[in-house]
DNA sequence: TTGGGGGTTAGAATCATTCTAATTATCACT
DNA sequence: AGTGATAATTAGAATGATTCTAACCCCCAA
């Protein structure tokens, strides 16, 4: 493939964390990060498999696992699992909890207060170590 | 009639839990209750069916998934999920959380205190009405 | 004693994900 | 610019957990 020139300058954040890793940047990884900050639906890989292909219709479902796989190494988006379901991704860095809504089937962020984390961690006995803490809700909202 | 502390309601819930919900009780349910009382150990679907198999050798796997699901949805077993691994199933009914050591792939039971469940619970927003809280850690164990 | 509705069973099917092996792209160094 | 070495991508096969299907079984009521 010849090489163009880049016409604008990659995501910084992206890039930044990739070579951290001694990763590489690649067209494949930035639209896949993109898609993922452009619509914040914690879609699944599937899902993000649809929309990258409108705009690169050659990439593969293994290169979007694979580059989900990567920038959750990269800690650039999490994974979020509920139940048995799909493994669903999300690029919010905050602290926050999922609420499922079940009638919807949508997933929405819950900040979570530093206090409240540590409040959590507390209930630990001394001699467990918690490298992470998942709080998820199931349930519906009346809008 | 203080009672000692039990985590699961005492043998012949079974019945009445079943009975409350239309269903039979039969020599296959029975059993893998029992087996997930003896040995609280978090066993997947497939564990199960291995220590039932020895006292059953006829069961078979789809039976035990059918009566895992019907011992859930009666409301006397918890269904765990960590990740992508598979489902775990968990006889404590009290409220608690899970801690997942990674060392050792074990997974155990953090009682949870309503009032950091309420804690908990405060953070969502009025509209969000949760039918369900789900906390787990992911760490490792000194000792 | 018969009929209907759970319940059980073995095996097939499904679904999300991971693996494999081959190809392609990119980097570091000339 | 050329050349390996290394990393990334790809299509499709394989995997693993779970669910489905369809036949059979068993119990209770009429």
């Amino acid at each position: 493939m010849a090489s163009s020139p880049r016409t604008a300058p990659p995501s910084g954040a992206l890039n930044r964390r990739l070579a951290d890793s001694g990763l590489r940047s690649t067209p494949q990884r930035e639209l896949i990060y993109d898609v993922l900050l452009r619509k914040r639906d914690h879609p699944t890989a599937d899902e993000v498999f649809v929309r990258v292909k409108t705009e690169m219709p050659t990439i593969s479902l293994a290169t979007v696992y694979n580059g989900l796989e990567t920038l959750v190494q990269c800690d650039l988006v999490r994974a979020v699992n509920f139940e048995r379901g799909p493994t669903r991704y999300c690029p919010n860095l905050r602290p926050h909890a999922h609420f499922h809504d079940e009638r919807s089937g949508a997933t929405h962020d819950i900040d979570l207060p530093p206090a409240l984390i540590e409040h959590v961690k507390a209930i630990l006995p001394p001699e467990y170590r918690a490298e992470a803490v998942e709080i998820s809700f199931r349930g519906s909202t009346s809008r």
